[in-house]
DNA sequence: CGGCTTTGACCTGCGC
DNA sequence: GCGCAGGTCAAAGCCG
């Protein structure tokens, strides 16, 4: 067991069985502010403990080796002891760092997969609500061998063997998806045949960086059928071209975007990451301009993020996100990194086509929301599902009025707000999480203020991220509102169509 | 001098 | 087909 602690945050990492070289993964907290102690537990061959009350400069205050080093070594040797330990631990937060980076690639795939088996069983629900005379085992098949080429580097036969896995689970129709991939599904996946992950996760991020390297970040591939360039949802038939449809389906997961709304005087606030402003153009109808950066942290980086100021109030800073980094991120931007994932995972219900006609205005506007229904609206102007961190601290939310602490989700045609404390029962709305800080401690992380210079969220977005990435009843809520949207809806949708013709707007 | 910003041109999708 | 709007490119300039 590795317990590495970077900063304010402790990285856990169980297993280590040299035998079968498989390693579990467990989930970890990013998220955990913990400012006063620090501990790092290096490894269980090295049998030492340290632990640390330091600041970012890593002065070691108290080293407890574990060693049992003899006692009556003269103070050199000592010195040199502590040496030593000092450099292991130098280098261990290095490997931390460099495993918290691969982890959260390994968080993504997790979520990759979860909205893959969604997809699969989305299509089941459909086929057995519906007229669809196609075959249910022959579309599953389909969204099988696709999804086992969509993760192609997991190993085909090994990861169609635990769709096969997680299909029974989700038939089951608990629709307990999150509990089945922690008590050991989607560790098997990570930990099949190909010694993958852990130790062999650096090949793993290696083949994803070439498998992203294929992004159109290029104009060249810009074509209307890779939805990662397209500005438009795709849409899919009912059922044909699974290919192409899991391949959009990897796109919206690369589509997803986190929006951050903070205030700041500052032009952008800093996240951890290295931007390079590419462009700049005045939207319509607002105020101000709307600035364009993509990720420098690596060539190949597929990041963007938009920065505008909200036309209603000038000092909120409006960022989005978009992307997932192709390259390790250090520490301090892993959370939003973990929230962009987050976002991905949000999309489990708004990349297919029976949510596509959920989300239709027409059903929306025929479903009655069980709560605060004023405060439902329909919205066509976000092309892409977007979660937004709401880090402001603005009780009057002029331009979103709503109760204070809620989440708000919101898909590329609707969007509608969900009380904080009891949305899970609620199966409206996915794709738009709006976390909304307008308490004053909310999660525990303080406000964010005013700065002249650029304004460091971090702390916040970790906390609101941990709200949708650290929380298991969280997704496993996300997993059963969308359940019972399907289950409980779907008869409603079938002659309906993806109408965009909504007119309320967010911003 | 390398990296970044600025900014007009260009590309693409979409609605009419 | 045309115009509009969002997004991106890339040359020129700026800056440490
Ligand atoms: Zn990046």
């Amino acid at each position: 067991m590795i317990m590495g602690k970077d900063n304010d945050r402790i990285l856990m990492i169980n297993g280590g069985d040299e035998d079968d070289k498989r390693v579990v993964v467990n989930e970890m907290n990013f998220f955990a502010h913990d400012d006063d102690h620090h501990h790092l537990k290096p490894s269980d061959q090295e049998r030492s403990r340290v632990e640390s009350t330091d600041d970012e400069q890593g002065i070691i205050l108290n080293v407890n080796t574990g060693l049992n080093l003899s006692t009556t070594s003269t103070t050199s040797e000592k010195s040199n002891e502590l040496a030593i330990v000092q450099a292991d631990l130098k280098e261990m937060n290095i490997e931390n760092q460099r495993l918290r980076g691969l982890l959260n690639q390994v968080n993504n795939d997790y979520r990759a997969l979860q909205m893959h088996l969604y997809a699969i069983m989305q299509r089941q629900q459909i086929s057995k609500a519906g007229n669809t005379p196609n075959p249910e085992p022959m579309m599953i098949n389909g969204e099988k061998a696709a999804v086992a080429r969509q993760f192609m580097d997991l190993g085909q036969a090994t990861i169609t063997e635990k769709v096969d896995s997680l299909e029974e689970t989700a038939r089951s129709r608990e629709f307990s998806i999150v509990e089945s991939m922690e008590t050991g599904k989607i560790k098997r996946i990570f930990n099949n045949g190909n010694e993958i992950v852990a130790l062999d996760l650096g090949k793993r991020i290696s083949e994803r960086s070439e498998e992203e390297g294929s992004y159109p970040d290029q104009r060249a591939a810009q074509q209307p059928s890779d939805g990662w360039c397209s500005n438009k949802v795709p849409r899919f038939n009912n059922s044909r071209d699974v290919d192409e449809q899991a391949s959009q389906t990897m796109s919206m997961i690369r589509k997803a975007r986190v929006s951050v709304r903070a205030r700041s005087e500052a032009s952008m606030i800093s996240d951890g990451c290295h931007w390079r402003k590419y462009g700049q153009k005045m939207a319509k109808g607002k105020p101000f301009p709307r600035a364009y950066y993509r990720c420098t942290m690596a060539s190949d980086c597929p990041v963007r993020k938009q920065v505008q100021r909200c036309s209603q109030d000038r000092t909120i800073l409006i960022t989005t996100y978009e992307g997932n980094h192709s390259h390790p991120l250090p520490p301090a931007a892993l959370s939003m990194a973990s929230t962009t994932s987050a976002a991905a995972s949000m999309m489990l219900s708004g990349s297919t086509p029976s949510i596509d006609g959920l989300m239709n205005p027409n059903f929306l506007a025929k479903s009655a929301l069980p709560f605060a229904p004023s405060l439902a609206s329909l919205s066509a102007s976000a092309p892409f599902p977007t979660i937004t961190l709401d880090l402001t601290n603005n009780p009057n939310a002029s331009e979103f009025q709503r109760p204070i602490g809620h989440f708000q989700f919101h898909f590329p045609s609707t969007n509608y707000n969900l009380p904080h404390h009891n949305f899970l029962p609620m199966p409206h709305g996915f794709g738009h999480a709006l976390i909304n800080n307008n308490q004053s401690n909310f999660l525990g992380f303080p406000n964010s203020q005013d700065q002249m210079h650029a304004t460091t969220v971090n702390d916040n977005i970790s906390a609101a991220s941990a709200a949708i990435t650290a929380d298991p009843s969280f997704t496993a809520a996300l997993v059963a509102a969308i359940t019972s949207v399907i289950n409980g809806n779907v008869h409603q949708n079938q002659n309906g169509h993806n109408n965009s013709t909504s007119s309320d707007k967010i911003e």
